[in-house]
DNA sequence: CTAAAATAGTCCTGACTAAAACTATCTTCC
DNA sequence: GGAAGATAGTTTTAGTCAGGACTATTTTAG
């Protein structure tokens, strides 16, 4: 379901069990969220597309790309599978011609409303299993592991 | 370069900023993994599949894909990619025919020898920053967030 | 004001992804 | 031993991914 990078390689070595650590959990999450937004007929970009789309008066191309690390080449994708199913709309605005809006349709913000809150709610209820601050001094290490790279 | 999957979603909530977190960790790690390899004209998968195939007298399709969490589907295209390298070949024992033993060639190992040790070894370089208990520390989190999910 | 450079999106290519359909080969069970 | 079911790989389909070429605009500089 997602690239297993290295998880298998890093495996025999002890000292990189962290590492290992990192993917599988990493993995577990991405696997749970992907299975969580296909029930409303999304794959993970085109949630991450909603997502973003959210509470906005519309966003350009390139802001998405932005937010959601979508390069521009397959936001073009999946923007026209969205607009597609009539959850979203293309828009040039008059003052610059070369930009484009994507906005949410009414359908779509519906859909937002809908999937959006669902999912972090059910994140949330994922992570009770940790405490503040254990959750606190996970994401501190997680952060100092990430400057590394 | 990978799934955002949520990461943009879930920084407007700040009590799941453990998993955007633990999304944006991983992604450094695999797009600095990825960079790596590429070096050696190698895709990730294509990397995990010379690794898994490293120290061993050849594996059948179905057991490089149980430890590199490819699927099969995808795991046909991935060796026909390797065979056209000249980095593996394809076998079919006489005892089943309905197996294929994929197997590292003299230029595959040698990849392999080269590819392998440096990778890790550059990945455990960058980890110094963490001390041994932090690391630890982490690892035990880590095997902690995977299980709730 | 116009030529050159920068920018915004789209299109194209090669690779990977899962899932499901398909083929060939075993195994099982009667 | 032969039909039915299970298993191993391949093929197909739809989507995502990065990177680079391409087009159309806008901006910058001379």
């Amino acid at each position: 379901m997602a690239t297993s990078n290295l998880s298998q390689a890093v495996a025999q070595e002890p000292s990189l069990a962290t590492i290992r650590a990192l993917v599988r959990a990493y993995q577990a999450f991405a696997r749970y969220s992907e299975t969580f937004v296909r029930q409303y007929d999304l794959t993970p970009a085109q949630f991450d597309v909603i997502a973003t789309l959210g509470n906005t008066q519309g966003l350009t191309m390139g802001d998405i790309g932005e937010k959601t690390l979508i390069t521009k080449g397959t936001l073009t994708g999946v923007v026209d599978r969205l607009a597609q199913k009539g959850l979203v709309t293309r828009a040039t605005p008059p003052e610059s011609r070369r930009t484009v809006v994507v906005q949410l349709t009414t359908e779509g913000t519906t859909l937002f409303e809908q999937v959006f809150p669902a999912h972090l709610s059910d994140i949330k209820q994922h992570l009770t299993l940790l405490e503040a601050s254990e959750m606190e001094l996970l994401r501190v290490l997680l952060h100092r592991l990430e400057a590394m790279f």
